[in-house]
DNA sequence: TAGATTGTTAATCGATTAACAATC
DNA sequence: TAGATTGTTAATCGATTAACAATC
């Protein structure tokens, strides 16, 4: 697979173009233009044939794309044929939400392991994994190769226990603590899921609509001659 | 305020912004410079005057940005005084984890009510808030303002709930279902949060990651003479 | 005052869009 | 073959960065 720099906006409408083709799959869809992928995803058929080129050729003049085969193309640059391993580490509402609820290995992923401080918790199952004790975490980490550490821990644990998991050269780490790690010089990848900042955003977008609304009101009245 | 058109990277640039501040705020920080923060932020000082200058003048020549000012500057750009009220439909796992432990009024949002089918979960309350069932929820939204409701239902259900909304009114949708939610023609403002798109980014610069140190490793092994 | 740092205009860079020859 | 649609090169657009006069 060609490894060529590709930006990061590419790289985040990867997976929705995954999902996309899962989805017409599924609806029993075999062959799509990227003029037509380009109207149910809202993007123009030149962005999507500029993205998939950064990748290789898997189009085919005259017909497009088989839904299926470029699904897998899509699957295989994501790397969910890797059989990355994660660990979960803090099994409280949402770390308990995401064992019982996401489903890693959809997405190619192993959970292998969670842990949580509260003995109350530790040896309980959740979906076949067990919670294991905090104790025995710096251990697991040093006899196993972790990929990913899904970080679920309350705001206050989030730094130190990063801490632990970077200096052991877990390889990324799913942050879902709202606390900013950006530990500079480390190999960790950080990919960070702020609630918060998605919730602010909408409504930023709820506060602007509002805002046009009055205005438009505001020069109706005005035209009116009130 | 302002209300020119400003770009979606800065809008989703305020919400960390927001944070930052409030993390300098609560250090005892009472002002600093762009460069200063840039350097925190990993911003250039330029982008981040750029993006403040998008809605004001809130800093002072030779001196920088008063923190806390400008932090309550931010909070009314995104709307935080407004006092939207939200909605939460779907308790199950992850509307429970929301219900629970996700602050609404931190971000200046009421929660106002909670709906879900199961008759189990129906009456129960969360953090002051009572779950009521499902039947009640169209006349809820005839009778109430609702600015965003957030969405926990499951995947089968997420279209037909989501449509009821759309038809009811409901100013914006912050999407948790993996559902893709394109009602084309709405006034109705969608925000997603996608936990396997993040992961599935992640998982992609992970096996980058992966595929460039086996690539070193390679030519290590060529220089060698191997 | 001298030094620092803003807000803004201009320059650069990168991403998206358009166009089109290649070809199924 | 004729029509459709790709992959890619060139053109455009928008976002980021640099520069600097204004001024605290």
């Amino acid at each position: 697979m060609k490894r060529i720099k590709v930006s990061n906006n590419v790289i985040r409408r990867l997976p929705r173009y995954l999902r996309k083709l899962d989805e017409l799959k599924a609806g029993g869809v075999s062959r799509i233009s990227s003029f037509n992928l380009g109207q149910q995803l809202g993007l123009t058929p030149s962005q999507i044939r500029q993205d998939f080129s950064c990748f290789g050729e898997f189009g085919q003049q005259g017909y497009g794309y088989n839904v299926a085969a470029l699904r897998d193309e899509i699957a295989l640059i994501l790397g969910m044929d890797r059989g990355f391993r994660a660990i979960l580490i803090g099994v409280g509402n949402i770390g308990h939400a995401l064992m019982d609820n996401f489903c890693f290995s959809d997405w190619g992923f192993t959970l292998a392991a969670a842990f949580d401080i509260d003995p109350e918790i530790v040896g309980k199952r959740n979906k076949g994994v067990a919670v294991r004790s905090m104790d025995e975490l710096l251990d697991y980490l040093r006899e196993n190769r972790v990929d990913v550490a899904v970080l679920t821990v309350p705001k206050e644990a989030a730094s130190a226990v990063a801490k632990l998991l970077i200096d052991n050269g877990v390889g990324a780490i799913w942050n879902f603590t709202n606390v900013e790690l950006t530990e500079p010089n480390s190999r960790t990848i950080v990919e960070n899921v702020h609630f918060s900042d998605s919730l602010l955003s909408l409504s930023y977008f709820v506060a602007e609509r509002l805002d046009e609304e009055a205005a438009q009101a505001a020069r109706a009245e005005r035209r009116a001659g009130m």
